[in-house]
RNA sequence: GCGCUCAUAGCUCAAUGGAUAGAGCAACGGCCUGCGAAGCCGUAGAUUCGGGUUCAAUUCCCGAUGAGCGCACCA
């Protein structure tokens, strides 16, 4: 009994008076606060636009077919609002119960291969990687939820000048040198190289510097598991670069854009031509000392996602990233595959306040405060709670000494009160013998029962709003929300009486449903759900 | 200069084109000898500016102003 449920039930209902075409035209919503019905339509406003018919009449033709099936309905200022029978909401807390994933679409058969955080592997992760990391894990959480099939990549460069630069800067630190100018300077290649084999004394004496690249390298992807494990994300597969050219992808992208004659030579480079309005530069392909760019590698490497017969695209990028996306678009488009089934999710980057400083936090520059760090001074939840209540659109100030330090603000523990309170109230009940029941029997629901109720009904909408926007941060907002009026209602109602058992029973069990669905919230955005705190 | 994104309360952020714009923090005033005060109740406080579309605009369109990011034979 879910809101779509409900739906197309009514919308049977009005098909006995109705056509085909307008009944499509019905849909439910949620109606504001100071309503205290269940659910909102604007079809008579709709329907009277088009037939010219009085919206009056057209409601109360609806009111009484509706009457019939035990929906009661109010018209209001061209809304018309309608309160449920009883039973609805007691089927819906049930099937939360009894399914593990009730709000699944068993008919979705989508495939997805969303890629995300992909920092290059020269260093630990930053605080510019948090944020692609909390949408792309709590966003392919709720797809999962929603019945699309979800497969979560990140891409290592595990190829290039930077990983070459990797092992000058890491032999560099070997030989107790400091490494050049453009290299990589942070203390984490000292550790590193401390703990290189005895071996590499001998490589530092050949020069073999992709040698002291792939023990970087190695050990860093390590780290950066764990870092991301700890921090609740776990990658169905880390694609390294090397892949690519193992299989002479690239070369076979360029053979596939020769013939399609959409290359040329100019200035000893290979380019390929943009017909795209959007981008009118040509780029390069191949440089004219014969290197591939990482432009046509990512061509090859997005031509074989799309081999692997995946039928949604999603690549997150931070916002500096966002000039980009018409160059990958032509591209995609210009080797023949669908560009349409390729998405780009755009985050803003994060700027960091420390003290009265506000320091500019992007990949390349903000190299400073780590993921770990933040993850040890405060909590993995707090950190995921606080990036996914934001849209990613939003260019958002992270102020480190307000995170660390009053992280028992957050409204994180706010959601996380809500939920150790009802389970606090459960066990009571069970140490009292208080028999559970799943109904609510000849219980007649409170104004205060019905607003709470209708809070957690329309928790598949807020899914749905997440999949729109491409974004998880509905899910955060709306846990805040009913946090807060669980904490209304339990100052308001007494939920334990053994003199009023029915009330008790009632009461309890729409405890229940507040439960699940907190606790659905929580493991979406991966925040845990303490029994107590 | 061109492009993308953003502009909402003192601060950090919400708001499928809908009905009275919501939270948290900060401020002020109340509530613990009944289920957890990490809580509740109350007061004060906001849509950058100018046009347009619409029955209805914080939301869509145009312009102005301000901010972030991007415009490589880097990755």
């Amino acid at each position: 009994m879910t809101p779509t449920v409900v739906e197309s039930e009514i919308k049977s209902i009005l098909k006995n008076k109705f056509s085909e075409e307008e009944v499509s035209q019905f849909s439910i919503s949620p109606p504001p606060p100071h309503i205290n019905l269940d659910a909102s339509t604007n079809f008579a406003l709709i329907l009277s636009k088009k037939s010219g018919k009085k919206s009056d009449d057209i409601f109360k033709e609806i009111s009484i077919l509706l009457a019939a099936h035990g929906f009661e309905t109010e018209f209001t200022s061209g809304f018309m609002n309608i309160k449920f029978n009883k039973l609805i909401y007691e089927k819906y807390i049930n099937f939360l119960y009894s399914s593990p994933n009730p709000f699944t679409d068993k008919k979705n058969k989508t495939r997805i291969l969303i890629e995300f955080v992909s920092a290059n592997p020269t260093g630990p992760l930053h605080l510019a990687s948090a944020s692609g990391a909390c949408l792309g894990d709590s966003l392919s959480n709720i797809m999962k939820e929603l019945g699309f099939e979800v497969f979560k990549e990140y891409y290592v460069n595990n190829v290039g000048n930077q990983i070459e630069l990797l092992g000058i800067s890491l032999m560099s630190r070997f030989l107790g040198n400091e490494p050049p100018e453009d290299g990589y300077k942070g203390e984490y290649l000292i550790d590193l190289a401390k703990k290189l084999p005895p071996e590499a004394k001998e490589w530092a004496e050949k020069n073999e510097i992709l040698k002291f690249s792939q023990f970087a390298i190695n050990e860093i992807i390590t780290q950066q598991k764990k870092d991301l494990s700890d921090f609740g994300l776990v990658f169905d597969r880390w694609f390294m670069e090397s892949e690519l050219h193992k299989k002479k992808l690239p070369d076979k992208i360029l053979d596939i854009l020769k013939q399609k004659q959409a290359v040329e030579e100019k200035d000893g480079a290979i380019w390929l031509k943009m017909d795209d309005k959007n981008e009118d530069k040509e780029r390069v392909l191949v440089k004219s000392n014969g290197a591939k760019t990482y432009f046509l590698n990512d061509l090859a490497y997005h031509y074989d996602k799309y081999e692997r017969g995946f039928d949604w695209i999603i690549d997150i990028w931070g916002a500096d990233h966002h000039g980009y996306i018409p160059r990958m678009k032509a591209g995609i488009k210009t080797l023949g595959l669908d560009e349409k089934k390729f998405t780009v999710i755009i985050h803003q980057l994060v700027s960091i306040k420390k003290g009265n400083e506000i320091l500019k936090m992007s990949k390349r520059t903000g190299r400073f405060y780590t993921l770990r760090q933040l993850i040890d001074e405060t909590s993995k939840d707090a950190v995921r709670f606080f990036f996914t209540m934001r849209s990613p659109n939003t260019h958002l100030i992270f102020d480190i000494d307000l995170a660390t330090k009053q992280s028992n603000e957050n409204p994180l523990y706010y959601v996380q009160y809500a939920y150790a309170r009802i389970n606090s109230i459960i066990k009571n009940a069970s140490e009292k013998r208080i028999e559970e029941t799943w109904s609510f029997e000849k219980y007649e629901l409170s104004k205060d029962d019905r607003k709470i109720l209708k809070k957690i009904f329309w928790f598949e909408r807020i899914l749905k709003q997440c999949l729109k926007d491409l974004s998880p941060h509905h899910i955060t907002t709306y846990l805040i929300d009913l946090a807060g009026e669980f904490h209304g209602y339990y100052e308001r109602n007494r939920v334990l009486d053994e003199s009023d058992l029915l009330t008790t029973h009632a009461r309890l069990f729409i405890l229940k449903g507040i439960k699940a669905i907190l606790k659905k919230g929580l493991d979406l955005i991966g925040v845990s759900a303490p029994e107590k705190m």
